[in-house]
DNA sequence: ATAAACGCCTGACGGC
DNA sequence: TGCCGTCAGGCGTTTA
């Protein structure tokens, strides 16, 4: 479950449980889920640390301890929970088939990394801007104007959802919130970056902030067998409402291939040019 | 610079 | 019931 909605929720919900929390050990069970650095490091370096804070940039949950910090993406299927270790009797509890990585702390507690489709990610770094300053503009951030966001598009001869959802480009974009943003900008998915007016540009610039908000404060969407129980879903316009009527006026949405990604129009009110 | 294709993975679903 | 193709909230690499 991952767009910017989904990872502000999931941070949102895991902070209290963690921060304070003194990591005891790491352990990962799906070996390519660790990004860098290598396991002997990794292992070696996480106990002692304790949970100082947690915070999002882009899809990226930052897990700041000291002196490192836990960057977890959880790509296309990852979740979090905690849960305790042990049962009473102090028996640890087993893993699920799908536990791709678990943090034990000294509470007794444990942080689980759970991932079916193993595509998720975890760093331990004391750099994390090595990693984060390549990412785009965070959408939701005072400094993303829409004066930025316009020089941004102009400096582009791009296709606007690819554009959209590249993340250096800007950050927390995914396939939902791209197709519910440029449907409620009324713009075509093809059209060029740089052939958009300055009020077009706007009108998408606050499309996507829209979008974002609205999905954080519906605790984002709940889709497939990965439930986190938000209900922005009920909301969707476009997205997996192929052959249905659209919202604003009655066309059937359609779908097409952009960049291998299912992408969802309404061909009337996004049209390609006009 | 842009974009398309592919690889990485498991699971759900619909059609036969 | 089983098998098969298709689809899925992402992204890095390779190829054109």
């Amino acid at each position: 479950m991952p767009e910017l909605p989904e990872v502000e929720t999931i941070v949102r919900s895991l902070r209290s449980a963690l921060v304070g929390q003194t990591i005891n050990s790491g352990e990962i069970l799906w070996p390519r889920t660790l990004a860098a650095p290598g396991m002997q490091e990794f292992t070696a370096r996480l106990p002692g640390q304790t949970i100082q804070s947690l915070g999002r940039r882009g899809k990226h949950i930052l897990i700041h301890l000291d002196p490192d910090t836990l960057i977890i993406h959880l790509r296309m299927s990852g979740d979090l929970r905690v849960e305790e270790g042990c049962d009473p009797q102090g028996v640890p509890l087993s893993l699920q088939k799908h536990d791709r990585a678990a943090f034990h702390f000294d509470s007794g507690q444990r942080l689980v990394f759970i991932n079916p489709r193993k595509f998720g990610r975890v760093w331990l770094t004391n750099n994390p801007s090595g990693l984060l300053d390549k990412l785009g503009p965070e959408p939701l951030d005072e400094a993303f104007t829409a004066d930025v966001f316009y020089q941004r598009l102009q400096a582009h001869k791009r296709q606007l959802k690819p554009l959209l959802m590249d993340q250096h480009f800007l950050a927390g974009m995914g396939n939902i919130y791209t197709d519910e943003a440029l449907h409620q900008a009324r713009l075509h998915p093809l059209r060029i970056s740089n052939s958009l007016t300055r009020k077009e540009a706007e009108l998408l610039w606050q499309a996507i902030r829209e979008v974002l908000q609205e999905g954080v404060r519906r605790n984002g969407a709940s889709i497939d067998w990965v439930y986190r129980g938000g209900d922005f879903q009920n909301d969707f316009k476009v997205y997996q409402r192929t052959g249905e009527p659209c919202a604003v006026c009655g066309t059937t949405i359609e779908r097409m291939l952009v960049g291998q990604r299912g992408t969802h129009y309404c061909p009337v009110c996004q049209k390609q040019h006009g």
